[in-house]
DNA sequence: CTCCATAAGAAACGGTACGTTTCTTATACG
DNA sequence: CGTATAAGAAACGTACCGTTTCTTATGGAG
């Protein structure tokens, strides 16, 4: 009768009901217990595969970002191209949920894991990367390099603002790429 | 026989209490319950005066903060005190604990508080104020004003490194300031 | 097709902290 | 001295934790 699932199948199901978890009712009241009931398992099934509720979620937002698109488009524009990844940035961390991401960034953290800055890190840099290599083609920055932690600056700054003040306005995002990311980036290429 | 504390000195005894719990044991380990036994005293008398935990620690913190120094010291350059201020900002943080800022942040959003990054700001624009009239009187920047926007741009990624990062290195302070804040703030102020 | 190692799933455990209620009793103030 | 006010003690049910035990379905090996 019972249709038992296994490994992948299960993992998979798992995985699912924990983002409808996540996204509907939010980190605080996803539980490791409601999460095995929604994917009508139990709870050892669970810990096996992830000992923390945090790890259970790391894994289910990485899986939820790896099957979306990862590049943004090209604006033509080094100006348009930034304003559109910080609004990229910002619908990302709205997805996930802020309150989810500072609970994960603290709870990881406890357990002595930095998986989440490194795929942060990582993504940004992915993210980033393609749009100087454009705008130099395009002769808006220089020839010189622009170092990783200038590269990153207007992420960084777009996930300050998302996480501490819980909101990135469009004035904050024109401020940071007009007056801060384009001329750093430009000076820094030797433009 | 017993002594019993009312009013401010109860009141004075359980934020001592909380902050020896959370400078000690870390947030995670701090409770309502641990507070009050350290405190001497009872969980009701926490909940009548604070609903959660979250704004327990938070007047703990803002009590903590307040009873230090503000103002960083001039250093002769703008370079200097930016630096030092960055610095200060990382002992700070180090302080109070990444942790227990995280998991404030993000249980306060969910109590629909913004005191946190009101509070966040306002130090901030404290910090920075007095720093970029030395630099205009010394010349290091025009006339123009600086934006708010702009004037808190390096201590937000001070904030993002120390937060989401986990640590701020001397590199990063050092490229924050020579490659972003200098350029951006002379810039700015038509220096 | 059968057997069997493997892992799923159900149930129950003790433990911790939550937030609340009830009641007694100390204390400050009029 | 009397009384309103708030402290403090104890106990409550609830939620979830993380773990253990045991049964049973399943898929792969032979």
């Amino acid at each position: 009768m019972s249709r038992r699932r296994r490994g992948a199948a299960l993992e998979e199901a798992i995985l699912e009901a924990a983002w409808e978890e996540l996204s509907t009712r939010g980190y605080a009241a996803t539980s490791i217990e409601s999460v095995a009931a929604r994917a009508a398992t139990s709870k050892p099934v669970l810990y096996r595969r992830w000992p923390t509720k945090a790890e259970l979620v790391l894994a289910t937002i990485v899986r939820e970002a790896s099957r979306r698109g990862a590049s943004a488009a090209d604006t033509g524009s080094l100006r348009g191209d930034l304003v559109a990844t910080m609004e990229r940035v910002r619908t990302a961390v709205g997805t996930v949920g802020r309150r989810t991401m500072l609970s994960l960034l603290s709870e990881l953290d406890d357990l002595g894991s930095d998986e989440l800055p490194g795929v942060l890190r990582a993504k940004g840099v992915a993210l980033v990367a393609p749009l100087v290599e454009r705008a130099r083609e395009r002769g808006e920055l220089g020839e010189g390099e622009v170092s990783p932690d200038l590269a990153t600056v207007p992420l960084d700054l777009a996930r300050h603002d998302l996480l501490v003040r819980g909101e990135l306005t469009d004035e904050r995002i024109a401020a940071f790429v007009d007056q801060v990311t384009v001329p750093v980036w430009r000076l820094a290429s030797g433009a």
